[in-house]
DNA sequence: TAGTTGACGACGG
DNA sequence: TCCGTCGCCAACT
């Protein structure tokens, strides 16, 4: 498979801190991609290709684990958020905002 | 080749 | 504030 975008999303996904979440739009926003969409398609696709990708940082806006469905099994993606010490609360992260983190961190690191 | 789908998000009523 | 609709664009059938 040769679609580098998703390689770029992967980069994006590895470089979240552990114990933050952030949202699809974000990164899309990052990458310029133009659509959240790309960057769900992007995780659906590392779930057969990355095992080792902590795609269960990527919630939605709302702070939702709306992706735990392609985990398996799905009570994977909120164990492994727990684990870094991230409450999950009817499969949401309640204090999404202030975990919250923009990619453009990164780039302000570098 | 064309239509449908999808781990989303913004906007308008 | 809540809900429905539309746009995004690549992959799949």
């Amino acid at each position: 498979m040769d679609t580098h975008y998703f390689q770029a999303v992967y980069d994006v996904v590895r470089c979240i801190p552990r114990g933050r979440v952030t949202s699809y739009g974000a990164i899309a926003d990052f990458l310029g991609l133009g659509s959240a969409r790309m960057v769900g398609w992007a995780l659906r696709n590392s779930i057969l290709t990355e095992s080792d990708l902590p795609a269960h940082r990527v919630l939605n806006r709302n702070g939702e684990l709306t992706g735990r469905a392609h985990f398996t099994p799905p009570e994977r993606m909120e164990a492994l958020l727990k684990e870094e010490g991230v409450p999950v609360v009817d499969s949401r992260v309640p204090d999404f905002d202030q975990r919250w983190w923009h990619p453009r961190e990164l780039a302000e690191e570098s």
